[in-house]
DNA sequence: TTTAAATTTGACCAAATGGTTAAACCAAAT
DNA sequence: ATTTGGTTTAACCATTTGGTCAAATTTAAA
């Protein structure tokens, strides 16, 4: 099951194919998607699509591999980093999440409807392929609690925290426009608001004054 | 679009029904299941499925509306009674909003597919049917600003904070636990621990001390 | 017991859809 | 100019699937 193909350098019809792709799978998931919509978006072919990567399944699995393996490698590279002090990780955390994510805004629908499937097998093996060890986060929060700077919290719960409040917004955008409406702020404006207020939001949480 | 059917005591084979295309279409999605597989689920014959819901999509949004309406009416009238004090609102509201989840787990993938999909104005319809105002929780936070017990936040980011670390733990369940290997703990006891530290968390991080 | 209505089923259908294939097209090499 | 290999397309196919229907079965009323 080796990637035989460098996705991340793909040209022509074959970026085509996989940014519209992105886009469909994104908007409908794997079983609402359909090849020619697919090919429509793309401009081209149905049987291109066929030609270029055999099956929908096959497509789709390249897709995801291409999505997170866009996502997790920064991440994971800054969490792994241990030259940069707790705080100010939480910091870039937050920014580098959501700025990520405006920038591929097929990954929240993707990522929700390749979780609620099973396919989260995958994404635990890229993570585990990814070489980086998210120890060295737990242990800088273990060290910060021995030093007395934080209040003592399980790291586990600390970063499902910090991912939940970075992604779900994104999924429940429509529902928080509906909110907004009372503040008469639109949901751009909400993020960047949200990449200022989150790290205070969760350091402060975890703080010890 | 009146509701005339009262889904809230269906009997026999109805109830069947309904409690099969839960399961596979929180699942599976609207599109990934099919009416077979809900009608094996439940025991009965295919045609049966649409003698009670005509179709896939009406039987689709009779979910819908039997799994909001099991939701929203119970978060909505704790968080808009006034008589609840802000911090004793935030514990109650987590342990209410997990334990649901917890009793019906289909809501997640459930909520992630409609979401993810366009299905966000049906929610926030019901969400203004339902009669009850947010408003009551976000001048709550306001008086409390006033008052100096709690420092400035903008309300929307402290409702969407805590719905999404309420919700996006059960997205990412297969996820976590991947994690908490490392802590030898399953995912429920993580979750009874989660109902504990979630409202320190929550009431630490907009606290003033 | 008869009868009428509601419920349940197996068989069936038309449309949609993933996938295939043979032919056409096109650029580069000979 | 011709060949060769990769690329693109239109037409086609087999299967799946939501949905229908007439007949059978059960329920309950008369």
């Amino acid at each position: 099951m080796e990637n035989h193909k460098n996705n991340t350098q793909l040209q022509g019809t074959e970026k085509l194919i996989m940014e519209a792709a992105k886009k469909i799978f994104g908007r409908k998931g794997l079983d609402g998607a359909r090849m020619q919509e697919i090919a429509d978006e793309a401009g081209i072919n149905k049987a291109l699509v066929h030609y270029y990567f055999r099956s929908k399944d096959k497509l789709f699995e390249a897709v995801i591999n291409e999505t997170f393996l866009s996502f997790f490698p920064k991440v994971m590279s800054l969490m792994s980093n241990p030259s940069i002090s707790l705080f100010h990780k939480i910091e870039r955390f937050v920014d580098l999440y959501i700025t990520l994510i405006q920038e591929n805004p097929h990954i929240p629908g993707f990522m929700a409807q390749e979780l609620s499937r099973g396919g989260a097998d995958r994404v635990l093996d890229m993570f585990k392929d990814s070489g980086i060890k998210p120890e060295v986060f737990f242990q800088q929060i273990e060290q910060e609690i021995k030093t007395g700077t934080i209040i003592p919290v399980n790291p586990v719960h600390l970063i499902v925290n910090m991912i939940s409040m970075c992604i779900f917004p994104f999924l429940a955008r429509p529902l928080i426009s509906g909110f907004l409406i009372r503040d008469r702020i639109d949901y751009d404006e909400f993020l960047e608001e949200r990449k200022k207020e989150l790290p205070k939001f969760i350091i402060n949480s975890i703080k010890k004054k």
